[in-house]
DNA sequence: GCATATTATCGTATATTTGCGATATAGAAT
DNA sequence: ATTCTATATCGCAAATATACGATAATATGC
């Protein structure tokens, strides 16, 4: 596909689309409920708590890096990541209202 | 990466990243919204919006069609496509759910 | 029948994602 | 200083996604 044409489309649907590709993997959606119940773990911890490998879980825990949803803080030779409230709820309240748009019925059942 | 380890993780995961999956591109979030607005209309409707082709175009309503969350019904030569508003609000509910879940500050600010 | 319009699918090229092992890096403990 | 632990990054392989043009399929209109 020679150049990819995510420019072409407003910020806004650019936004949703970022944030929703974030949670568009198991092991992520996976990760985040396990920092929220957990509240702050470190990296091995996730490992230890998901069926893949380190190198693995270090890059899904990167792109959520990347796409604001969790921090990762530096202790000594460990790192502790914990969800990023601020943008967690930036995020929900950004998809929510994408998501609860009023969809009016087509009168033909379509 | 020979296999896929999607099959690791919980149904509820799963559900979750698939519903995030099918919305994380901009073109399916701008189609999304076209078929809120105009309620209903065809193909062509959509790829006369897009800066995309119409076989793109296609593939995108493909996933959004496979995901559930819109229908098309033939209508001639022509297919008119519409949000399906049960797996539409079903959606919406499962990924608020998700995203409207209680994050606690860790004491640290981590 | 034949031409036209609309949409889906195929084939292909390229980009991105997923996954792992191996290695690098950095701090802790001895 | 050396060793151990924890994490990130690199390099690679395979899967998947994105995009397009060309073609197929289907229905309409003539």
């Amino acid at each position: 596909m020679a150049i990819t044409k995510v420019s072409e489309f407003s910020a806004k649907e650019r936004k949703i689309a970022a944030l929703c590709k974030a949670l568009a993997h198991p092991a992520r959606i996976a990760i985040i409920s396990f920092l929220i119940k957990k509240r702050e773990c470190i990296c091995s911890d996730v490992v230890n708590e998901l069926p893949l490998s380190q190198s693995t879980v270090s890059q899904h825990l990167k792109e959520l890096k990347n796409a604001g949803l969790i921090v990762g803080d530096i202790d000594g030779p460990r790192v502790c990541y914990c969800i990023n409230q601020q943008k967690w709820n930036e995020a929900g309240a950004i998809i929510n209202q994408f998501l609860s748009q009023e969809t009016t019925q087509a009168k033909k059942p379509c």
